[in-house]
DNA sequence: CGTGCTTCCGTGAGCGCTCACGGAGTGGTA
DNA sequence: TACCACTCCGTGAGCGCTCACGGAAGCACG
């Protein structure tokens, strides 16, 4: 790290890197080995028109021969546009996003779109990350984290935003769409599961953060009011097992509800873990809902009753829109929102 | 989905990308905003020298005005490194390939490098997917799969596989490293600390995949049995969940062995989940021994006694071959291997 | 005053590819 | 023969950027 006089830091590899070097085929060496023109080339690699089978196979031949592999940057360069979709998760260690980034990446696939993947967590200057992303691909979708952030470095390029809504300045800004997550029947049915089991008290174990954090645990408050129950919200600060076990603990010496309605399956996780190894049966002694509907939550013992998002139907809306502004006549790039309703899937714990 | 006459069946994006004309801003245009010439925006964007603090000052303002992002293929042409790294994971739904990941991004991050990641499991062209993958970075990293697929794909470029050695042709060429996973200590450790704990007999839980899964297997065995303990192989026939479960049944009905020993944490949180389920005490009844280290191995009740590897070591040693092959002048490509050791990790259930 | 050095900046050229065009050859019709 | 349509292929030009150079100005030295 070295920083110049206008005390601006730079943080790329600063080492001189002397390339092994490659000398990497191109489109000319192609043509010359294959006797035909650049142009020949391009169609053959492309599977283009105007060109007859057995120049093709010839210039295919030659191409195998030469090791011949087309330059991303030369084409890029060529072209308007790259088939390429940038999906961006802010932390792959959670294992909410790598499901996430899964189901779009396969389901991207099979529409034949490319996928370029960035975690945001890691990045030292994630502006720079983002326009660097934005100059490589045609549209940008996943979890971009507050808009200000992305507003302008994705200026102009189709955008889509999953669960928490572009807010303010980002809300109807042509190109910039949204799929936006709807837990509200799926809360309703999970209060009237717990309601039933008899529940009369319930703690909401929020991860407590600023933004959606809070309309989520709101959420979760009301809908068990209106089934009877009494609720509290204790904000464990945090989205780890370990914050879980921490709150947990401490809800333990405090005495404990009838059921733990959790952020998400990390916490509630943690929460099972804590309970069952206090001697406190689960969902005997307490109901548990957690949130999400990760595969994490199908390994422990009894499995997670949760609130399930199906992943694929997400990865769907969100590549179909971004894809749509795209592919559509330009007139259809205003702002749309699809809903994705979670999924009530009871299991083991309540 | 369409075929041409050569039966080459094309799987991109067929449908013409209309795209939201975004006129970008080019280096041309800031140039003349700030009255310079082109090499110095470059200068001015590069933190290059030879340039006066105020002309930066006045270039940097008005490529901020103009939006100015510049182009990767542009620059990605021009130049003949792109500080990037291919990170290749083979299913991102695999609870071990997100931590790898995860470790990966992080550590070359530090060290300024970018990361393109990509996940094979969904690709329809493996192949295709690698020589698109090498255009674009500097060097390759991470579970290439077998040698075939990717020798020819990734010829003259820095690679660097992960676990399982580079077999047959690609041993010994230049520039192809190994990061091998060395889980011999680890293994005696625990074969000893289940002796210790009385366990006479055993059974290996294979997941039973032709290549490494054999040799894995295969050394939990023997470290086994030089402990005197009676070793069964299983081949479960799979690393998912569910296979655990099925297997574990199956072992339920045959009677159980003192100890399970699973290829990895996935096998060994089903059959956890499992031998709750049916009323066995882990690691009253049966002693269990998981393999990896994955978080996930902490969210079960009792927690999963492992043998851990420690992604970001793994991470490390990758990434410093890879950019090392990299920067050291061109001689020191010869090939390297570089161990990571095994860590046992008694827990909870064992 | 001529020479050399340093600092700052601009000019061609070219990276590898694709696009829009145009031309050569073939076969059919008037 | 003259004309047209069609198939196949090649030729400039240019995408946006950086590299290697060279030139202009300012200053110090003999």
């Amino acid at each position: 790290m070295t920083a110049d006089q206008d005390g601006h830091v730079r943080d790329r590899a600063e080492t001189k890197v002397r390339r092994v070097r490659r000398s990497a085929a191109t489109i000319e060496d192609v043509a010359a080995a294959a006797g035909v023109s650049r142009q020949t080339v391009t169609r053959a690699m492309n599977d283009m028109e105007g060109i007859s089978a057995a120049t093709k196979a010839r210039v295919l031949a030659a191409a195998k021969e030469l090791n011949y592999r087309p330059s991303r940057f030369g084409r890029g360069l060529a072209r308007a546009t790259h088939d390429t979709l940038g999906l961006v998760v802010s932390d792959l260690a959670n294992p909410y996003y790598p499901e996430f980034a899964a189901a779009t990446v396969r389901y991207a696939g099979e529409l034949g779109w490319n996928v370029v993947l960035v975690d945001t967590v890691h990045a030292t200057d994630q502006e720079r990350l983002l326009v660097d992303l934005a100059s490589q691909v045609d549209a940008v979708l996943g979890y971009l984290g507050p808009t200000d952030l992305w507003l302008d470095a994705l200026a102009g390029m189709p955008v889509v935003t999953v669960d928490p809504a572009p807010s303010g300045r980002a809300s109807g800004v042509p190109g910039v769409h949204a799929v936006r997550l709807d837990p509200r029947a799926a809360l309703r049915e999970a209060a009237a599961h717990l309601a039933r089991l008899g529940t009369r008290t319930a703690v909401v174990l929020d991860a407590d953060h600023p933004g959606r954090s809070n309309e989520r645990s709101q959420q979760m408050e009301s809908s068990l009011r209106e089934e009877g129950i009494a609720v509290e919200v204790l904000r464990a600060g945090g989205q780890d097992v370990a914050t879980a076990r921490g709150a947990t603990l401490d809800l333990l010496r405090r005495g404990l509800p009838d059921a733990l309605f959790a952020w998400n399956d990390i916490l509630a996780v943690g929460a099972l873990a804590t309970l069952v190894e206090q001697g406190v049966s689960v969902p005997g002694d307490v109901r548990l809902v957690g949130f999400d509907g990760l595969s994490l939550g199908t390994f422990v013992t009894p499995q997670l009753t949760t609130l399930a998002v199906d992943m694929r139907e997400v990865a769907r809306q969100a590549v179909d829109l971004a894809v749509g502004t795209l592919t559509d006549s330009a007139g259809a790039a205003d702002p749309q929102v699809r809903w994705v309703e979670h999924v009530f899937t009871p299991r083991g714990t309540a």
